[in-house]
DNA sequence: CTGGGAAGTCACACGGTCGGAATTACGCCC
DNA sequence: GGGCGTAATTCCGACCGTGTGACTTCCCAG
């Protein structure tokens, strides 16, 4: 299947979805932390693409820079998330040490977890993101200020 | 009780205890994170003395830094940790959640706290934290490189 | 008085983000 | 094809938080 220049979600778009600044994605996309999976921009006046996969990533992100949780740490984050591409996800409890992170699959693992390690940990609830995230995609992704068909079938095929 | 002039730990002394740069003490007592509870500086020349507690607050921001929390984060925990004054502080677990802080003392509270709140969650495990300064006070403390009695009685007053 | 140690001062660096403006691509219309 | 308008990216300087390093000033003990 070819990748349709329609196809992803752009880049304002998906600012509107996460909650954050047009800034804060170019910067994180300038500096590897997140780049857009779909299609890079090729110059001015074209789009960055992302994937719904972005979009989760990125969601996490903004929920652990809301925490306080430095921008470094949370780049430490996304590489487990990664990491745990074929787990189920959506469930998990995402827990980072110091210098590791790793996903919790139950409260008696957790607890385990953090009776090991340094002593200090970051723990991101994974399961109310995805629906947080769909929610934002119906508001703000099938259906824009202007109506517009175009955009309409690209996100559609986002999900 | 009057305060001696020796009482309680240098500024140099500190930083090697908690194991942090003098810049970042300096910092942290001139932007109000932590200043001298015994002693504030008057001037060039002369000492900032901080309390056993301080030290022991301290550690726990440094905990916070190393795990990649923001200082402004670590600002908020501190709080708490001062409003718990009366808990036995050593077992539990300070819990962070944006925008609120929370000691837990079980295995179960703790659970319970991780699936409320907003999803992101700071935990610094105390019950080491206690024995690790106590270890640096007796290594960094009580015996400084040039043995001197005089400093020697002062890190005595200060437990 | 002198020397050592501690705090104070100041310019700077870096990470992260912001605002404003410039540049560019693209779609649409004539 | 050319022009126009819109949207998106890029560029640039500035700001803020969090320190760092070099240097100065000051206090205190001997």
């Amino acid at each position: 299947m070819a990748v349709q220049e329609n196809e992803g979600y752009r880049g304002p778009q998906v600012c509107k979805i996460v909650g954050i600044t047009y800034r804060q994605l170019d910067y994180w996309a300038r500096t590897d932390l997140l780049r857009p999976s779909v299609s890079e921009a090729r110059g001015s006046g074209t789009q960055r693409r992302y994937s719904y996969r972005d979009l989760l990533e990125l969601k996490v992100i903004k929920r652990l820079l809301d925490a306080g949780v430095s921008l470094q740490s949370a780049r430490r984050a996304i590489e487990c998330l990664r990491g745990g591409l074929g787990e189920d996800v959506a469930s998990a409890n995402l827990v980072l040490d110091e210098g590791s992170s790793v996903l919790a699959h139950s409260d008696g693992e957790l607890i385990d977890l953090l009776k090991g390690g340094q002593g200090v940990f970051n723990i991101v609830r994974l399961n109310g993101v995805v629906e947080e995230l769909d929610a934002a995609i119906t508001e703000f992704g099938p259906a824009p200020t202007v109506p517009d068909t175009h955009v309409e079938a690209a996100a559609g095929s986002g999900s």
